[in-house]
RNA sequence: UCCUCAAUAGCUCAGCUGGUUAGAGCAACUGACUGUUAAUCAGUAGGUCCCUGGUUCGAGUCCAGGUUGGGGAGCCA
């Protein structure tokens, strides 16, 4: 039996396996907070009605030891899933002395260690699960669109677009690369087939430590032929109302248990703004406002507001502190003023982080040199405007990547569009429509100093049949940690790969 | 690669301008309590102050170099 389906058998005797994720005991009664992977049900143990040695196995059980529990289910609106388990019978499966993860804040550093048992929390479990329905909703969007998932190789032979490192390995005494992007296959497989898509790990060996970069993640690839940037555009969009509609319906209980202020993901089932790149440099640059906002104003006015709130958490914490040496406080009240402090001081450095960035941000927004692509921090400048995504197309050819479609009024502009999630976090796809004249192709080529031989294949999209064609890449993590409002990609998949961390 | 901040008990953190035997809470362990929601209460135990070198009568504290980690730049989904 699981947890989740414990609504259908109220009244009824049922047997749960899981772990033990909290304990509390008083005389004769212990309550047991079992977790199977479904949910969360609390079990109930009274001395007077289990067998003794059961009742001295339940006293005995530590954080994460793994047990069959069998008792009869009751509702208790009291209960986080709404019912408790009265129990009849209960057996030991596996041991777990001195788990290490307790049920206080811990550092970063020491939870990445633990990632394997991290997993087991309850805030991870919540984001996995959301993790689960939107890669499964992308999936049921393109295949209920007629789209094909056909996949794209993993080694490669060259870089993909020249510019960010990559992961270089040994085949068969020859170099290869691990993919930056299956974008050039699936143009290929798109001429075959008319619509495809492909999802897999994307690896990039870049050395960033920020919060939004990871060295292998997963992407999501559509490639469209007959598609034209705004098409593209078209479908970018209504695939992300697809998604987000279906986490707002199927991760309720998820999104409460994580905190996340649903309103922006409301907001997001509406149109998305679309502007070239020109706009968007003015309003990141603070010449044109965005309903009456201004980036640069705004972000002073939050620069002040987060100093503000530092010296009402260092008055708060002095207070605390206080209160403690002075003494005449019972244990728990220590307790509890301790816990405070340390809460209070990891939101405060985290602020302190924001205060010393924020100043950066202004001075890159207002010195932005037009001609430039956008940095991580103006990405953050010009979402923190918006409650919804927004797409920018239009960008200067020269920063953008060789195969992208020069807009044929203008050949100053390359056909790209980025979307750009709200509230800071910055692009979480990248997309456009391909070149598809020839010459433009090898010119690009030889301006990147890319090896011609190796797209020899590529061009031969162009001399057999080449129709208008584009496409795109969201990249999942990216879209998880947004959807999530998370505070860093590594929590938006089981085992992050990024600088400096391959273990566990 | 560059800038910046940090490292003290299993965990989260105090430890002021260098000065006796390095502290608190949580977790663990022992006991008390029949409905708890990070339960509460009493007690016990727990330390290579990241490493190497230096300054000093004396270094957790100051200096230099290194290691590891956080945040950011570049690069990007």
């Amino acid at each position: 039996m699981y947890i989740q389906e414990l609504h259908t058998v109220e009244g009824q005797k049922v047997k749960l396996q899981g772990w033990v994720s909290n304990k509390r005991e008083g005389k004769g009664i212990v309550f047991v907070i079992l977790r199977d992977g479904t949910g969360y049900c609390q079990c109930v143990v009274t001395e007077t009605e289990v067998d003794g040695s059961i009742f001295e196995i339940a006293k005995g059980l530590s954080l994460e030891c793994s047990a069959e529990i069998s008792g009869t289910v009751v509702k208790d609106e009291r209960q986080v899933g709404g019912f408790e388990l009265r129990v009849t019978d209960l057996q030991l499966i596996g041991n777990s002395p001195n788990y290490p993860i307790a049920k206080k804040e811990h550092g970063i550093e020491f939870l990445m260690d633990n990632r394997h048992l991290w997993l087991r929390s309850s805030r991870q479990w919540a984001i996995m699960r959301i993790r689960n329905t939107i890669i499964f909703s992308i999936h049921r969007y393109f295949q209920e669109n007629g789209f094909m998932l056909m996949d794209s190789p993993i080694f490669t032979g060259n870089a993909v677009e020249g510019t960010s490192t990559l992961f270089e390995t040994d085949f068969y005494g020859a170099p290869a690369y691990l993919s930056q992007s299956g974008q050039l296959y699936g143009e290929a497989m798109a001429m075959a087939m008319g619509r495809i898509y492909t999802f897999g790990p994307t690896f990039r060996a870049e050395k960033s430590k920020t919060r939004r970069h990871l060295s292998e993640f997963w992407m999501m690839e559509p490639e469209m032929a007959f598609c034209d940037i705004f098409q593209n555009m078209d479908v970018i969009e209504e695939m992300m109302h697809f998604v987000i509609a279906d986490v707002l319906k199927n991760c309720r209980k998820e999104l409460e248990l994580i905190g996340r202020d649903i309103s922006v993901l409301e907001s997001s089932l509406q149109p998305y703004p679309r502007m070239t790149y020109d706009q968007a440099v003015r309003i990141i640059k603070g010449e044109e406002d965005v309903n009456g906002v201004n980036s640069i104003t705004s972000l002073e006015r939050e620069l002040q507001q987060v100093t503000a709130k530092i010296s009402e958490m260092e008055s708060e914490i002095a207070e605390r502190e206080k209160k403690i040496a002075d003494g005449n406080l019972k244990k728990g009240e220590i307790n509890f003023n301790q816990n405070k402090i340390d809460t209070l001081k990891n939101e405060k450095s985290e602020l302190e982080e924001d205060a010393k960035n924020i100043p950066q941000w202004i001075a890159s927004a207002k010195g932005f040199e037009y001609g430039n692509d956008f940095g991580g921090s103006d990405e953050t400048v010009i979402t923190r405007l918006f409650d919804k995504p927004i797409m920018v197309y239009d960008w200067p050819h020269e920063v953008k990547a060789f195969y992208l479609k020069r807009n044929p009024e203008n050949p100053r502009f390359a056909r790209g569009v980025d979307v750009l999630a709200p509230e800071g976090y910055g692009e979480i796809v990248g997309g456009g429509e391909r070149e598809t004249d020839e010459k433009l192709l090898v010119e690009k080529i030889n301006e990147h100093k890319l090896p011609m031989d190796a797209f020899e294949w590529y061009l031969d999209l162009r001399r057999f049949g080449s129709v208008p064609h584009s496409g795109f890449g969201l990249g999942i993590e990216r879209m998880v940690t947004w959807v999530c409002k998370l505070k860093h990609v590594r929590e938006s998949i089981p085992f992050p790969r990024m600088y400096g961390r391959l273990k566990p």
